[in-house]
DNA sequence: CGAGTATTTGATGCAGTTCAACGCTCGTGG
DNA sequence: CCACGAGCGTTGAACTGCATCAAATACTCG
């Protein structure tokens, strides 16, 4: 960025925050104000439906933006929970706009956060339409892993991971007892482990096999 | 749209397109170096997973814009089939920078449709994940006869749905035949009938009802 | 009229859901 | 300091929605 750049992001950016563990960040259907930037913690994405039911749709990273769709649309259509504690960069709603008029290159970057976004929503829909449980659970470590990777989150094979069982349950339409118990067969095989909050992978070739990925190419996504 | 939009956009046109039913419009991985506006016909989006099976991301309606993810980050995520014969406005992929240079309305209604299609997405992603069978092909329904109204294809409770019962089971992740005896639950029942390639809803709040969906508010999508 | 494609229907089996119960850890309050 | 409850992970058992297999019908088209 240029220094004229830099001037204009300071202007975009409203603050900072700071929010723990359990906060709910954006809210579905809520007209929210603010859009942020992950700058550490992690997160869940998700819709409910009217009967309690969870769809999880994606988890969240540093470095990721939340709010578009109320920025862009005028209302968010799926909620964030913050998992860990959490700290954000905050963008005001109504720069949005100014953004497309004059920074056209940061334009381009939130359009290609949105793409990359729906890339990833269909692929997710694909793993939970096609795929059985030991597939969906390879192709959501495989790609958990690798965007690990692309912030720099791993150590080795292994990479912190806060989750609870039934948010990945939730993500890929699975029970809670059945991810459980393919868990503990993915244990036993050798292919990855998870407990304490901390994923490990054991035989990365095996995952990426079963998820049907051939190679890992190294996710590109940029920051706001 | 000012004159000078128009001449702008025109320049932005290469062309149209005429392809018959079956034409393979863009494949996944490609590079593709033009991008379309569906102006008649419908087709399917869809993935491919390596053992054959596959997933239809969603169904392709007039006013649809095709190719923005080789636009936006150089290569389709997913193909693009016509299932009837369609016609398309074409434009150049490279004129899409320009786009964002010098049209920030239109870049914007660009990132739209994209958080848009981000929206659909997840709420199909919720469907799969969470519904059963009933339940998906009533979210289906609804949804696609929702898009049918915005850009008047119904009459009465009717509308024009040329796929195949393979086409919705593959956008449900249900098999083939489950899809149809639940199709002919749906005809017992008296809540939609589709059959020759017609949609005809017969109870759409009872639908409404088991999809989950309040009240539908039509869609807006812009046209690019 | 035969071949290919789409829809329909019946029968069988299993992957995954649901129900239920138990252990562990941690925080809280008496 | 211990009792208690809440939250999460684990495990066993029984049931079922849906997949799979199989085959018949109907249509279209060269």
């Amino acid at each position: 960025m240029t220094a004229e750049e830099v001037a204009f992001m300071t202007r975009f950016k409203a603050g900072e925050l700071s929010v723990e563990a359990g906060t709910q960040l954006l809210m579905e259907g809520a007209n929210s104000p603010q859009l942020f930037t992950v700058l550490s913690g992690m997160g869940v994405r998700y819709k409910t439906l009217e009967d309690g039911r969870r769809q999880v749709l994606n988890f969240v990273f540093p470095g990721d933006f939340l709010g578009m769709q109320a920025g862009i649309m005028g209302e968010m259509s799926h909620s964030v929970d913050a998992t860990t504690d959490m700290s954000l960069c905050v963008f005001s709603r109504s720069e949005v706009w100014s953004l497309f008029k004059t920074r056209p290159e940061r334009a381009f970057d939130l359009t290609w956060v949105a793409a990359v976004e729906q890339n990833f929503l269909g692929e997710a829909l694909s793993a939970v339409g096609q795929m059985d449980a030991t597939q969906r659970i390879a192709w959501a470590f495989v790609r958990l892993f690798g965007r690990g990777q692309a912030v720099g989150m791993t150590e080795g094979h292994t990479m912190p991971l806060p989750f609870r069982q039934q948010d990945l349950a939730d993500s890929l339409g699975l029970s809670l007892v059945h991810t459980n118990k393919t868990l503990a067969r993915f244990r036993e095989r050798q292919l990855a482990s998870w407990a304490d909050g901390l994923l490990s992978i054991t035989d990365m070739r095996a995952l990426a096999e079963l998820a049907g990925i051939d190679h890992e190419a190294p996710e590109i996504r940029p920051l706001i």
